[in-house]
RNA sequence: UGGGAUGUAGUGUAAUGGUAACACUGCAGAUUCUGGUUCUGCCUUUGGGGGUUCGAAUCCCUCCAUCCCAGCCA
């Protein structure tokens, strides 16, 4: 490497240098001072295909694919597929498919921890040669009595003196599936009087007569999560094998599995802190059990935090990264504020989404003073924040629609909006002036009637006056009817279940407002999910990736715009 | 009462012995053909107590708080 040629270019390079976070710091080091074989770092996303990926796995894999890419190394997808009873095809399908929308690519380095099956029990055997490992015959009640408690040490099971000659008869005769599930079981010889619990002779293989999505029926001892997932990292050349937090406490077991005789690499455990977000749950516990008691239509239900929920929902792979990139890495337990994700999807979004009109709530305008039978074509920019998106015609006529929040009979101070007497500007059309009302003989208005400005078209006059209010419109003759699913938080509650100790308590019951017959303009039978819309004045909405059609337009609301009016209106306390 | 970790504005993350900062949120204002966007400003921070030092978020001691661990789950 060349030597920097002068001080001023050491501070231009250390300048636009963003901070790091503590893994890249291990990492930078570790390459600093060649401790890294071949100079690449590999990293590898380990999910356990026992349900959805969800956000919190956003950022485990924006750490371990990006710090590969960062650093010029590798990361592997491995699917530690050690318990059959819980995985399923379904969910390793949902995971490839997942991390490839978030824009990561694991090329040809994609492994299964089944893959290493045969190793790992020719690992077993080899430490139950070398007095390692033991058959133990104790239930798991007793199990359980035999490892003390937290506070206090456990104690030597009966078996563990057992010889290697029974040792190695009876885990042959566990393979051979000669023993009932729960009867016998590997173990480590480590330490019962650690205080560290996990070394206190760890399973590492327990019997299991269940069909492996991928192995079949060919075992039925499975190794365990302590045993497989070390031996993994380190048959695949793992150097830095990052997880979260829960695990510190198992990087003793790591290390133990690391060191066995016989396995020449070495990787490394850290540890981050798990993202943690308000208003949401994130164990796949509770999200298999909202998925199965139909509290959400499924793992993809746009409510849910999973990452094909939320991409159903309409976010952008691009704004998740965003998101956990802003988060950051550290080994600080906390809880990142929803409202940074919103922040994120409405700032990408902005950029990108192509604007539309629809009319959520619609309200009968009739201008008196416009021709009848008219249709004009209004010129309307597509993106504003992007002229290159340019521009599409829409129709206008003399019978509109416009949202009912919109018209107001006895507005309250602050209200810019229609009103009688008042002139408000149609988004790139005409200014109107509200005339009167028709009501129903409940007294609810069904129409209202104004006035237009010939001179106004286009949205200015040529008098220059200003109007306060714009608000956007439907043809009346020109709509389409289509389905609007409003979206809010799954959940009422920061921290569901606080209060009552049942996340269940907590759940919101307006999650989901399905709004029919909303009028839009003919542009959106050209939509398609993937598409990132947003409906002026009403927030950010995307057609729905199973039932939307042009013939039948759904669309779901990904998130709302910043709404000032809104707030306003809650502290005059309207 | 065992072990492992973590404490910096409301939230998240920087500052690694030299003037505590950035983003989000919140609040106020300006601009605006979206009450959006954009722009400006404001608010509030080193868990407590000692010590070392000219100087401590940073080093030492101590206390406190929070989280994780007793699956044949991962």
């Amino acid at each position: 490497m060349e030597e920097l040629p002068n001080n001023i270019d050491k501070e231009e390079a250390g300048k636009d240098k963003a901070p790091l976070n503590f893994l890249e710091r291990i990492i930078e080091d570790d390459l600093a001072n060649e401790r890294v074989p071949n100079n690449t770092i590999v990293t590898r996303f380990p999910p356990e295909p026992n349900g959805y990926l969800h956000i919190g796995h956003i950022k485990s894999i924006c750490i371990n694919f990006g710090l590969a890419e960062k650093y010029g190394g590798r990361c592997h997808l491995r699917l530690d597929d050690t318990n059959p009873e819980k995985e399923d095809m379904e969910y390793i399908e949902s995971i490839k498919r997942d991390i490839r929308w978030l824009g990561f690519d694991w090329g040809s380095y994609e492994f299964y921890a089944s893959d290493y099956y045969q190793q790992l029990y020719e690992i077993a055997v080899r430490l139950i040669k070398e007095g390692k490992a033991y058959v133990d015959s104790l239930s798991p009640e007793q199990m359980k009595e035999y490892r003390g408690t937290l506070t206090t040490p456990g104690k030597n099971s009966p078996d563990r003196d057992r010889s290697i000659e029974d040792n190695l008869r009876l885990f042959e005769e566990m393979r051979q599936g000669r023993h009932p599930e729960g009867s016998f079981v590997l173990r480590a010889k480590i330490d019962m009087a650690s205080p560290n619990i996990n070394l206190r002779d760890p399973a590492l293989y327990r019997i299991k007569f269940a069909t492996h999505p991928r192995t079949g029926d060919k075992w039925c001892i499975y190794p365990m999560y302590d045993f497989t997932h070390p031996i993994s990292d380190a048959i695949e050349g793992i150097t830095h094998s990052i997880c979260t937090l829960e695990f510190e406490d198992h990087r003793p077991a790591y290390d133990w599995a690391t060191s066995i005789d016989g396995i020449d690499h070495t990787p490394h455990q850290y540890e981050f802190a798990r993202l943690n977000i308000n208003y949401c749950v994130m164990s796949k516990r509770k999200l298999l059990n909202l998925v199965k008691q139909g509290i959400v239509s499924g793992w993809d239900d746009p409510r849910m935090p999973t990452i094909s929920g939320i991409r159903r929902r309409g976010y952008s792979p691009e704004s998740m990264r965003d998101f956990v990139a802003r988060v950051g890495v550290a080994k600080v337990e906390g809880v990142v504020d929803y409202s940074l994700m919103e922040f994120c999807v409405r700032e990408d979004l902005n950029k990108r989404a192509k604007r539309l009109m629809a009319v959520l709530d619609p309200l009968k305008v009739v201008i008196d003073n416009y021709p009848e039978g008219k249709v004009e074509y209004i010129t309307s920019e597509n993106n504003p924040e992007n002229p290159e998106d340019g521009t599409r015609e829409i129709p206008f006529s003399r019978e509109l629609y416009i949202e009912r929040e919109d018209f107001m009979e006895a507005p309250p101070k602050g209200y810019h909006r229609l009103y009688p007497g008042n002139e408000i500007r149609l988004k790139h059309a005409y200014y109107i002036t509200a005339s009167g009302v028709v009501k129903d003989e409940d007294g609810n208005i069904v129409e209202v009637h104004c006035t237009y400005d010939p001179l106004s078209k286009g949205g200015t006059t040529p008098d220059g006056r200003k109007v306060k209010g714009t608000s956007h419109w439907v043809s009346a003759s020109h709509a389409v009817d289509c389905e609007v699913r409003l979206y809010d938080k799954l959940f009422l509650s920061e921290y569901p279940g606080g209060e009552t100790g049942n996340y269940l308590d907590d759940l919101n019951p307006e999650s989901l407002i399905v709004l029919e017959h909303c009028k839009a303009e003919p542009e959106v039978r050209r939509t398609s999910p993937g598409d990132y819309l947003q409906f002026i004045r009403n927030g950010y909405f995307c057609p729905d990736s199973k039932d939307h059609s042009p013939e039948h337009p759904v669309f779901n609301r990904t998130v709302t715009l910043k709404d000032s009016w809104a707030k306003m209106k809650q502290k005059m306390g309207l």
